[in-house]
RNA sequence: GCCGCUAUCGUCUAAUGGUUAGGACGCCAGGUUCUCAACCUGGUAAUCGGGGUUCGACUCCCCGUAGCGGUACCA
């Protein structure tokens, strides 16, 4: 039984892919739902006929799937409350827009888009705030209808009272105030039979029993229109928790000229959702402790809309680099290597045998920051590129020496046993071989390891060698002998 | 312009009015080592400015300044 106390939304409109900030405000909310056991709710909000983009709510949806935040009413999932798509509530809509015109808290607006951008041009040329001149305000109700009546084009508009102050709760801002006087007469019915934001997003909250509106901050300066909506209607007003926004590191909203700012791509880019999500969670909310890593589930038990910040928080791509490549580090070498088949096959490599693709992943656990290096980072395990001689010579060695412990390590490596032939009875062997005459081990080892890996920096050479297998380190290492 | 929000290391952020202002990322150095990473240790670096209040201010108040958001028949 949830808690009937707590049911918050997310609610996006389709104009794109889901982005970081929008995936942040859901996560705030699916927090906030799963720890209070309340009811988390997606609605998708399309009343923006002209800025739609097809795909987008299957974007939403994905990106919600593979995050792993899960609702309980939403747009495909049903509830008692829906339809969860504003398009379908249109009804609903123009039956409020009436009855505030009916209590003289609406009214009809015929001013065309012209006349109005006119105003605005003059009111800013004048250094005045631009603002709606209330010339269809006092329309006498009569003339009004009449024109509705004959078809002339119009809006609807809320009556916002001329004076006096408003005030609005917030959550993680304390009381925040404003004044009538600075409140536009805001459009809540478009002429296309539309409503706005304004209106739906009231009507649908309540009607869904939003208990915390928890939203960007960029909805602060519009929500004491909200607040006087809810008054008019004779609604109880929700909580408000405005959530500090996410900006770039090159200063403003994060917007897409930031690059990657979808939530999806970062998937295709190699992050770990549960890295994502933690890095994330951290901008704009802290557990006032040292913690930095969580779980989904501590994540839930710590989370708490007291502990977040007012202020906005740059996204930093070293942070979510060291996050992700911690993530990497720190789940079982089977999930990671099942994570990483795309990026294989992607690569070209054959992803059929799996324990050896194991093997191959337990290479480079240590060295990835992103999924998407793994392919790079193992293409020399499944086929050697050339290479010039002259690397396989250690610093202070010479090509006679190199070539002669390439020769030893090829006479070492040849007695050791098929199943033998693993890299800690390889490094013991080479280690006390290497000890018993008395030889500097970068002398011996680099050049097997470049032998091996065709580079200068690679894995542990008793590693590669083990996933590699007795025969191919031969060839390889033989290979190498004859280059010199 | 007007309205609103915000302000601690470069970044994310801790600090009941009393701390040598803490942690993390980054960066630098050292250790480890067959290389590069990883890992371990250490270092670097901050209270926007000015006034108050107070025995004492990062913390409370005021004034600036700066950044951000809003100012649409977009959300």
């Amino acid at each position: 039984m949830p808690n009937e106390n707590v049911r918050v939304r997310f609610a996006p409109s389709p104009t794109g892919y889901l982005h970081i900030g929008g995936l942040r405000t859901a996560l705030f909310n699916w927090l906030f739902a799963k720890k209070h056991k309340g009811t988390f709710i997606l609605r998708i909000e399309d009343t923006d006929q002209s800025r739609l983009v097809e795909g987008s709510v299957e974007n939403i949806l994905e990106a919600f799937k593979w995050y792993g935040m899960d609702y309980d009413e939403g747009i495909d999932k049903g509830g008692d409350y829906g339809p969860y798509i504003q398009s379908k509530r249109l009804s609903v809509y123009t039956k409020h827009a009436q009855d505030l015109i009916k209590n003289d808290k609406a009214y009809y607006c015929f001013c065309t888009s012209e006349r109005l951008s006119k105003l605005r041009k003059e009111q800013s040329a004048q250094k005045i705030p631009p603002q709606y001149d209330g010339f269809c305000r006092d329309l006498s109700k009569e003339e009004a209808l009449n024109k509705v009546k004959k078809g002339v084009p119009h809006v609807v508009r809320m009556k916002l009272p001329k004076d006096g102050n408003i005030s609005v709760e917030d959550l993680v801002r304390g009381k925040v105030d404003f004044s009538f006087r600075n409140l536009d007469d805001a459009i809540i019915l478009k002429t296309d039979g539309f409503p706005t934001y304004q209106l739906a997003n009231v009507i649908d909250d309540h009607m869904m029993k939003i208990s915390q509106v928890i939203r960007a901050e960029e909805w602060l300066p519009s929500t004491p229109k909200h607040v006087w909506l809810y008054l008019a209607f004779g609604w109880d007003v929700p909580k408000f928790a405005h959530l500090p926004l996410i900006m770039s590191p090159k200063g403003g909203k994060l917007s897409k000229r930031d690059g990657a700012v979808s939530a999806m791509q970062y998937k295709e880019m190699g992050y770990l959702p549960e890295a994502i999500l933690n890095f994330i969670v951290l901008l704009g909310w802290n557990p006032k402790t040292d913690q930095e890593i969580f779980s989904l589930t501590e994540l839930i038990n710590a989370f708490d809309l007291k502990k977040v910040n007012k202020a906005g928080a740059v996204f930093n791509l070293d942070k979510l680099n060291f996050i992700n490549s911690h993530y990497i580090k720190n789940i079982s070498l089977e999930e990671l290597t099942k994570r990483c088949v795309p990026f294989y096959k992607k690569e070209g490599i054959d992803t059929k045998n799996i324990q050896y693709l194991e093997k191959v992943t337990a290479l480079v656990k240590d060295r990835m920051t992103t999924l998407d290096e793994v392919g790079e980072l193992t293409r020399f395990v499944f086929k050697l590129a050339e290479y010039d001689s002259s690397v396989l010579i250690p610093k202070k060695s010479t090509r006679d020496k190199t070539k002669d412990y390439l020769e030893q390590s090829h006479g070492l490596l040849n007695g050791v046993g098929e199943n033998d032939f693993n890299s800690n009875k390889l490094k013991e062997l080479f280690i006390s071989y290497i000890k018993d005459n008395d030889i500097k081990t970068n002398d011996m080892l680099w050049p097997l390891r470049v032998a091996l890996s065709g580079q200068k920096n690679s894995p542990d050479v008793f590693d590669i060698a083990e996933v590699l297998g007795k025969a191919e380190t031969i060839t390889r290492t033989n290979h190498a002998i004859n280059k010199l």
